[in-house]
DNA sequence: ATTATTAAGTGTTTATAATACAATAAAACA
DNA sequence: TGTTTTATTGTATTATAAACACTTAATAAT
């Protein structure tokens, strides 16, 4: 051990920015700091990366301590390794972004942490440099968003088009034509029409869908057609 | 120090991943790794981040060291963490990648490194993870310059339209109909048309562009209207 | 001087995709 | 039975992308 002098040694830590969608509102999960510094304060879930796990394996361990969810979307995001990022030791976060179905989301686990879920509009002022975590995370779901079909994780696994509508619009932030909308995502030819609908949002009741997963892994570079297969890419 | 107890501490390096374009094919920059373990093999060129400097600092200091070059296009890719990555010691490594024009690169700083140009298509094997990271870094460029106009920054500061149609053929490997190609790349507003023309490649020389960098700027995000930018974005 | 050679530069037509826009249908409830 | 509410569906228009070939400028050769 420690064969490569000189060097110094740091602690690395991962951050997990967790998206859920209420079918109003796109919100991230926050929890109350348990320890020092900053004991008591608004943070994201984290913890320290271990001897005998990779990034992303410490990533989704952590992300189950606080959702008790296995197998969720989970993206590394950036690395963050300002020195005075955190004050007490050098410090450096892979700050990475989850997109999980909220409904399955266990609150029980959770009452250890004190999380809440704060809608994007009205994130409380957060510890270190979590803030800036965020914005990169916003950022970031959007951008991809715009360009695969990453919002289906936020769903549950039956869900509707006017459901799937709204998240659309709330994760850009503007109104889209029903019309426009059905048509685009039906071309992609992703989703599978159930016969069942869903009556709680309405009278007449809204027929479900689910994911054709086949398409889903072949198409998910290339959905909505905004961007064709980067490895075939003609411009 | 060490207040965080009964965590481990590990190394946290940066390797680079640096493009270059030499008119007629996208190439990398590798050295021969200097020091144990793998000593003398084929290696992206990296470093360990130091007390006094945050990640970003590491990867601009290391890319210098290397090329002499300050103020060029670098990113954060992706940071690879696997245990066993490093058979030595537990090492973190943030990947950059790193667009250069291949021009200015000063040879005599890296006869110390015993660098040499590598064409994608032939990279040699390499050291621990670096062919992932290659690999990453393929993907990345090529995403990239799909929706934002980065390649600009492999290519002198004048340049001709069959340049940088060529660059993009390149890093695509395709081809591409000259008018169209012209066409989208002026309508971007992008170009400054000089007086002077490239007479190296033509008997009739080619017309020298530049940057137009206010416009370069503001439409970044929104190149080629391959994606509207993310933050107005409306589908 | 004329001709040949080479790569640069340029327009139009067609096909495809995106956008704007409103009426009808189904179910529940009064 | 009518009223209310939300889901569902189509077309016309516009904008963008793609396919396609000839002319021009400069040099080199005869």
């Amino acid at each position: 051990m420690h064969k490569y002098s000189k060097q110094i040694r740091l602690l690395l830590a991962v951050d997990c920015i967790i998206f859920g969608f209420d079918g109003e509102t796109l919100k991230i999960l926050l929890i109350k700091r348990g320890f020092q510094p900053e004991k008591g304060n608004w943070s994201l879930m984290g913890g320290f990366v271990q001897p005998n796990e990779s990034i992303d394996q410490a990533a989704s361990r952590i992300l189950k301590q606080l959702t008790g969810l296995d197998g969720v979307y989970l993206e590394q995001l950036h690395t963050f390794g300002d020195t005075g990022r955190d004050p007490i030791e050098r410090t450096a976060s892979v700050a990475y972004f989850a997109l999980i179905d909220i409904h399955q989301y266990e609150t029980q686990l959770s009452n250890d942490y004190h999380a809440e879920w704060f809608p994007l509009q009205h994130i409380p002022k957060l510890v270190f440099d979590h803030q800036e975590m965020v914005e990169a995370a916003k950022r970031r779901i959007r951008y991809k968003a715009a360009l695969h079909p990453i919002l289906f994780e936020l769903l549950p696994p039956k869900f509707t088009l006017p459901q799937l509508q709204i998240l659309y619009e709330s994760v850009f932030n503007t109104t889209i034509d029903k019309r426009n909308f059905s048509k685009r995502v039906l071309a992609t030819g992703l989703l599978i029409k159930l016969n069942d609908k869903d009556k709680a949002g309405s009278k007449r009741g809204a027929y479900y869908y689910q994911l054709n997963m086949q398409h889903y892994y072949a198409k998910f570079q290339a959905f909505l057609n905004f961007i064709p297969n980067p490895d075939t890419l003609h411009l």
